[in-house]
DNA sequence: CTGTTAGCGCCTTCAC
DNA sequence: GTGAAGGCGCTAACAG
């Protein structure tokens, strides 16, 4: 049909005016007669006209879109700080620019650079980047916000974090403040820096408290909490606590101690990290600590917001997960 | 510090070129020396040039990106979904630009209008925009998908379903297959498509089997399924199969079934739908039907691309969810 | 109030 | 192989 969409130029012949005054007229200036907008307004609708948000960007130097770098294969976690993201971009009138941050450092290089030019802002996300290279690819100009940065971050940027070590002790904590003493942490698996932050904060409160440390492996899943409670039940070694380093592994062990015998959490009481929805409905429903993941979406967006305004970054952002006390560790109801 | 990005200018006094040169020796052109290719690059890592995309795509008038327009308030489904155009947009070399659409048409066109002349191709996923509203705000030569639409569908855009109505007739048959005669079709809230659709299947399977319908009001809730199970029970009118039009539901009407000592599924079998993470890990696990939702997000990218390229919509695709058979249909295992 | 004129940063013919 | 010049579509001075 119509061969190519029209421009400003076409409207503006149209309507027997000058491109300037289709610009103004449309962006609502005040500069314009009404008779001249309305004139323009026919011709843009009956030319079917759309603006070239491009051609305006590159025209105005900024875009009215945030960049998002997350990585390759996200799971729960991100696609809900994703949708927190979303939320609060769409609030302050911006689109997300989505962008995927491979393995290949080459690539992810190339990733951020796909983002020069068409953002005014950068999210980043990239757990397991090597320490230092975010440093060095980062475009110097466009004000970002880093999500649990591993190493090295520019000063410039913003940085926002997720208190895993503080909400590990918080967990630890609260086991003992329910009158457990021998504690045992099953933690995530190596490599995982998340996992290494929460076993510092068992260890960290187990210490404080004057108690014995006492750390299984595990590796974030369902068996691997099964295979866990196992290995507590044969050795017998008095465990009356257990603080599992994700749900799903302490969804795993709940069941396999009780089918053992062992009452949750009167003999053994068990808490675990994210409050994936499971938790609530699993039965007897889990103790965890809740990650606001909308929440800190829409912090980050508000604090990007922040920085491209001042382009001066405030202190490093905590955010602590906040403790939600089931019944693997509270009063058995009945 | 530096004031202002370099630009490709600045990289040719620095190289002593032209700007054509230096976009051909960073474009990886043959007709370049090396020598200069080198003294290019070499300008360019000085000045920590980045190309500037807004730019470029202006003068190529392609931009590398697909637009995604979803509701407002997206839940898990439309979560999983765009995961799946996520990898399917990186494979393919392209980002994401996403847009929210809100209740409210006047913005969700002017979501769609700051598009234009962003991206390349755009999809559509809007399963509460007033019917016929959709056609006029798409713009003309925009490639674009609509997954599960309402109403009208201009013809140029290509339609992605998921076949409820299909997937609710499978559901039914597998309980009349396996010896089920009274089925009854807990369906969602009035005003959802997607519950009108999964009944009609419902009812369509029910009256080629000759058998009678029954359909009791749902909400999607687990409070819901709870309610509509103690229903059941009282009124005692002999049904041995409950199909559920979301697995939440099945997951509250299964354990209400069985504190009133009726067997699950020998008594009643029980179907839900979506297969939620809960339905394997509940217990019994459920029987449900599985949409696929990261795979439905990397097919509506494929064929977007084939669309853009061939300017030529396929016949409507209809993605079939897949009947998983657990314990609430199958044999009850030890 | 309106039109004319430069760019925004890049790519690409077209000559040399 | 390389440079000069025009243009992608729009906005923002600057004149009238």
């Amino acid at each position: 049909m119509n061969k190519r969409s029209a421009t400003i130029r076409d409207v503006a012949r149209e309507a027997g005016v000058s491109v300037a005054s289709v610009s103004r007229a449309l962006n609502g200036q005040s500069n314009v007669t009404e008779a001249t907008r309305e004139r323009v307004r026919a011709a843009a609708a009956q030319l079917g006209y759309v603006p070239h948000v491009g051609a305006r960007n590159l025209s105005l130097a900024r875009s009215g879109a945030i960049g998002v770098v997350l990585p390759d294969l996200h799971g729960e976690f991100f696609s809900e700080v994703l949708r927190g993201l979303d939320r609060g971009a769409s609030a302050h009138g911006f689109q997300l620019l989505l962008s995927n941050m491979h393995v290949d450092s080459e690539l992810s290089a190339a990733a951020i650079g796909a983002m020069n030019g068409r953002v005014d802002g950068l999210v980043v996300m990239a757990p397991h980047l090597p320490p230092n290279l975010l440093a060095a690819m980062l475009p110097p100009n466009v004000p970002a916000v880093v999500v649990n940065p591993v190493g090295e971050v520019p000063p410039a940027a913003q940085i926002v974090r997720v208190d895993n070590v503080a909400a590990a002790r918080a967990m630890t904590e609260h086991l003992i403040d329910i009158g457990k003493r021998h504690i045992v942490h099953l933690r995530g698996p190596r490599g995982n820096i998340e996992s290494d932050l929460r076993e510092r904060g068992y260890r960290d409160a187990i210490a404080a408290a004057g108690l014995t440390a006492r750390v299984l492996e595990g590796d974030f899943t369902e068996e691997g909490g099964i295979a866990a409670a196992r290995t507590l039940i044969a050795d017998r070694q008095g465990a009356d606590g257990v603080f599992a380093a994700n749900d799903l592994m302490a969804i795993g062990v709940v069941p396999t101690l009780r089918d053992a015998g062992l009452n949750v959490p009167e003999d053994i009481a068990v808490g675990g990290f994210d409050d994936t929805p499971l938790a609530r409905l699993v039965t007897p429903a889990l103790t965890t600590m809740r990650i606001e993941m909308v929440d800190l979406g829409l912090d980050v967006i508000n604090r990007l917001v922040r920085l491209m305004e001042s382009r001066e970054p405030d202190a490093p952002y905590l955010r602590l997960p906040a403790l939600v006390v089931r019944q693997t560790t509270g009063a058995a109801h009945a």
